[in-house]
DNA sequence: TAGATTGTTAATCGATTAACAATC
DNA sequence: TAGATTGTTAATCGATTAACAATC
């Protein structure tokens, strides 16, 4: 065993692997993360698992799809497998990401904490509104809104976050993507249409209230 | 047909219907409000369906787990598919919602216009710096920390926002707990415990950026 | 009527779990 | 060694899709 941990294979049978898995996935770096900082030097898939209500089976397969990262009779050295998980995640590097409208939402993002720790460090942010432009904000420059494509087509910036009004957000993304952005995190409430090519994380945080009370009123049973 | 539409069956057998399916009706439900601000009267499974990359018959096998909404050779009324749909996710009756943490984060929560036009009314918030209470913020009052349990039981406030930092998450959501709450979305960064019958959906704001990061790694095609 | 589209069944596809040999 | 735990296979479970009679 231990192929993938000594020869790591970086051609991961992607299309293969459910989106699901890949949820779980942050969801163990994060536990992970803090067994570390609470001292803890090897986990088991049970104990993992048991964290979120999961099967043991299935933070096995979950990892499986990737390689093999644990010891039998002993199970995984948290490090290491959190360096593993990091690496499948794309987080092992440190990534540039730009916020595009800076109202309530866009500048809670932009002084959020949580980016840094896990690899994302905001480098520039963009509004429409020239009272917001040209100032820093937490330490980010905030650009006018024209800017945009030059920032992300010479700074080479692949990931943006898009925190504008609903109506706004099409525009802002067809910007993004004629500059050459791989991937959006959109929280705008609207349904953004974009090339196959280009990766898209939609959240809106009225559906996530809406998923509450759904919930709530039907009285589910969580795991 | 059309049993469900005149006589609605309110015992939803909900432990049958997938998670999934009732993420998908937040968004049909996002489009549809769209397509009636637009001015269009009816519409398809197809229609629906292409907005996202479901399948017609996805649509249709969706809506069909809570009744018959549709009718055959015309499609579905938009405005009737609209009041449908609130009625299953329980926001056809307005919610009284409280913030508990009011940092970045539970600030643009709070002036968040989206929660109101979703059926969500923020009538409280509350945080444990002396500074930010007894104040209001986009007209909603701001109490100390100390109140929260009281607020909660004599308001009979059922659902609940967390957007504290992650140290404190555990001990705010057992106070709502014991104040007897019923759902809580958690904005912290932290895995929660907590009884089965209260409801909790977690949002981690940095597991987004991660998603993107590995999508964007591994090139997914998207849908 | 002919065309469109539903709700639903059966077939397919995919994900989860249980079990266990291999390993430390 | 005995006990613990992995990675993986096969069986189970659940979700999606294709197809079509019923309906407008």
């Amino acid at each position: 065993m231990n192929t993938n941990r000594d020869n790591p294979n970086q051609e991961f049978p992607e299309s293969q692997v459910p989106q699901a898995v890949i949820s779980r996935l942050s969801l163990y770096l994060r536990e992970l993360q803090r067994l570390v900082r609470e001292g803890q030097e090897t986990t088991s898939s049970t104990q993992l698992g048991s964290l979120f209500g999961f099967t043991d089976a299935r933070v096995r397969k979950d990892l499986a799809y990737f390689g093999q990262f644990g010891y039998p009779g002993i199970g995984y050295r948290v490090e290491e497998l959190i360096t593993a998980i990091k690496g499948i995640l794309g987080t092992d590097q440190s990534w540039e990401v730009i916020i595009v409208g800076i109202g309530n939402l866009g500048r809670a993002l932009l002084g959020y904490k949580g980016f840094e720790n896990q690899g994302f460090r905001i480098v520039g942010a963009f509004d429409s509104d020239p009272a917001k432009t040209d100032t820093q904000i937490d330490g980010v420059p905030v650009y006018a809104i024209e800017h945009l494509a030059d920032f992300v087509t010479s700074r080479k910036i692949r990931l943006a976050i898009i925190a504008v009004p609903a109506m706004a957000a099409q525009k802002v993304v067809d910007q993004l993507v004629e500059a050459g952005i791989d991937g959006v995190v959109n929280f705008a409430p609207v349904t953004i249409s974009l090339p196959k090519s280009i990766q898209l994380i939609g959240v809106d945080l009225a559906i996530e209230l809406e998923q509450l009370s759904f919930a709530v009123v039907n009285q589910r049973e969580n795991p």
